[in-house]
DNA sequence: GTGAAGGGCCAC
DNA sequence: AAACGTGGCCCTTCAC
């Protein structure tokens, strides 16, 4: 079917278009670019769409640099504007290319990609392209295949034009189906969270983070050293078992190969545990210094194959810095995840942080919020014992050692803190008696004597825990703060399916509502910075990182503070929020 | 050759 | 009897 659509070529034309649109409340919205990174391709056409006439503005008819089209001013104005809504797919992929392209940020979005995501709540078999949503809550079926099309023709052909104003018109009768979906699912807080946090995730990603590429080899270099010694240690002790070592020297053995390696040890007399896991070989370490061996060759090769050389090849030349993907519902829970490369799996040794840095004149500035987690539990559960170890102020895991084993806070041992450490840790998880006696050495009978103590001592959060379980095995669904849900599907006549999905349900609240308020922190952020030389350059779950102006830096800091405990305050009522910030010149603690 | 699955391990 | 939640990346193995 065809569709009604202008073609938008020059600055009149621009101008009673967007008057035009300003007339609705509601508009469809989409791009075309001619690569899919902002900074290797050029922004071709911006669609916006009334439903009933659509609106091609072809930024290459008003000049090389789109940034500088003064014909282009009312389209940047519409697109910054939030009380105009914007209904794109995806609409991180097409912030980024306006903001970069044309200059100016995309408010008052609306996702139908984030929209699905969220209706979906975590049910894995469904699929989130804009063919597969239009398919699902519009029954229209969508033919993509000039998406891939030239778009950086000198003129564009009918067919081309068409395709695009379609993407754009489409969004207008998908937006009427999701926005009752969300009503009726009550996601529609959840949905506002997610679309306010995409256009500062789209400006972080932006932004990139510099990563100091001379320092990274240099750390590198130590690494491949440790790696090629210990390869050539551990193949010597690992050959000793094998027979025709003696024949024809040293038989090779692929020490990345978990059989080759695990057939090895059997030789050498080891008696092995179910896997060759870290965990499950430490123990094995001390009588059998080759197991020591290949743990230290597992780390060094580690260090070497994911935190290597590749990283260095994500450095965008345009920039100077990396630019990594980050996933807004990259986990069901609501958190984000990050890859090309993955920033939240930097190694927390101060070696490889510290690789990343400000660039001259800057510095970082770090907040991270302090046992979210437990505060949201504790929120939660309403527990006035766990609340109370919030409220003093003092140093959490003690404060829980000195109530669970019931002696002042200033005579809690170093080992009393640290099996309530790992046991605050473990709760949120779901940890049972055996896996807690694992982690702490303790028999299984001690293990549950200190989880019926801390129980004992906090009523309401064994209540809470309980009731929660049960909760989200009767109805099959869990829910956030903010309204985000996950449907939990499991097997009735299979006990251990229940209890991982219990775990999974119970645990799912509390990461999720950790993620609902960092995502708050981001948009009341990026709000604030606005002005500022400050620029959002990371974030792993519960840490923000700001670079900005040196001589900024302490305002930045106040700013960072201020929006994160504002934010935890949206949803965590009877807990105080805590941050922990610093001014650094380094990713550092 | 390519891709999926599984083991292993880094982060929070 | 069970045995701690979420991700991504690298490697080997194995099927096609």
């Amino acid at each position: 079917m065809e569709i009604q659509f202008q073609y938008v070529t020059d600055a009149d034309a621009a101008e009673r278009a967007v008057e035009e649109l300003r007339r609705e409340g509601t508009l469809g919205f989409d791009t075309e670019t001619t690569e899919l990174d902002p900074y290797k391709g050029r922004l071709r056409l911006v669609q916006l769409s009334t439903g009933r006439n659509t609106y091609v503005f072809d930024v290459f008819k008003f000049g090389e640099d789109g940034r500088a089209a003064q014909g282009l001013e009312p389209l940047r104005e519409l697109l910054a504007d939030a009380s105009v809504q914007k209904v794109a797919h995806n609409a991180k992929f097409d912030q980024k290319w306006v903001r970069h392209h044309l200059g100016c940020e995309t408010n008052g979005v609306f996702d139908t990609y984030l929209a699905s995501v969220l209706i979906a709540a975590g049910d894995s078999d469904r699929r989130h392209s804009l063919a597969d949503v239009a398919k699902y809550f519009t029954d229209i079926e969508l033919d993509k295949s000039e998406q891939i099309s030239d778009w950086n023709a000198g003129e564009l052909s009918p067919s081309q034009l068409q395709y695009a104003a379609r993407d754009a018109q489409v969004m207008l009768s998908l937006h009427e189906q999701m926005a009752d979906r969300l009503a009726s699912d009550g996601l529609t807080e959840v949905a506002k969270l997610e679309f306010e946090c995409l256009m500062p995730i789209a400006q972080m990603e932006l932004n990139g983070i510099f990563l100091d590429a001379e320092r990274w080899r240099e750390q590198l270099a130590k690494v491949r050293v440790a790696q090629s010694k210990a390869a050539d240690e551990l193949q010597d002790m690992l050959s000793a078992g094998v027979a025709q070592a003696s024949l024809f020297g040293r038989a090779e053995i692929n020490l990345d190969s978990q059989a080759q390696v695990t057939d090895a040890l059997i030789n050498l007399g080891v008696p092995m545990p179910n896997s060759t896991r870290a965990w499950e070989l430490q123990p094995l370490a001390e009588k059998y210094p080759v197991v020591g061996k290949l743990l230290e060759y597992r780390a060094v090769q580690k260090s070497m194959t994911s935190f290597g050389e590749n990283i260095l090849e994500y450095i965008e030349p345009k920039t100077g810095r990396i630019h990594a993907d980050f996933r807004q519902i990259g986990a069901p829970t609501g958190r984000f995840s990050c890859s090309n490369p993955n920033l939240q799996q930097i190694p927390h040794d101060a070696a490889y942080r510290r690789c990343f840095r400000a660039t001259e004149g800057k510095k970082l500035v770090i907040a991270d919020y302090s046992q979210i987690e437990l505060r949201i539990l504790a929120d939660f559960s309403g527990d006035e014992n766990f609340i109370k170890a919030f409220e003093s102020g003092q140093d959490f895991h003690s404060m829980t050692a000195s109530q669970v084993f019931n002696v002042k806070p200033e005579d809690v041992t170093a080992e009393q803190r640290s099996f309530a450490k790992r046991l605050n840790f473990g709760i949120v998880y779901g940890v049972g008696a055996s896996r807690f006696a694992m982690m702490t050495g303790l028999s299984q009978t001690d293990a549950e004597n200190t989880m019926r103590k801390y129980f004992g001592t906090y009523r309401n959060l064994d209540g809470y825990l309980r009731e929660s379980g049960r909760s989200v095995i009767d109805s099959r669904v869990a829910r956030t703060a903010s309204g985000r849900m996950l449907r939990l599907r499991y097997d009735e006549n299979d006990r251990a399916s229940i209890a991982s999905a219990k775990r999974y349900g119970v645990n799912m609240p509390i990461q999720g509502t950790s993620a609902d308020i960092l995502k708050r922190a981001l948009r009341l952020l990026h709000d604030s910075l606005a002005g500022t030389s400050g620029h959002l350059v990371n974030i792993v779950h519960d840490e923000v990182m700001v670079e900005c102006d040196s001589a900024e830096a302490d305002d930045i800091a106040v700013k960072l503070e201020n929006a994160m405990v504002a934010a935890g305050g949206e949803f965590v009522k009877r807990v105080p929020i805590k941050t922990d910030v610093h001014i650094a010149d380094e990713w550092s603690k």
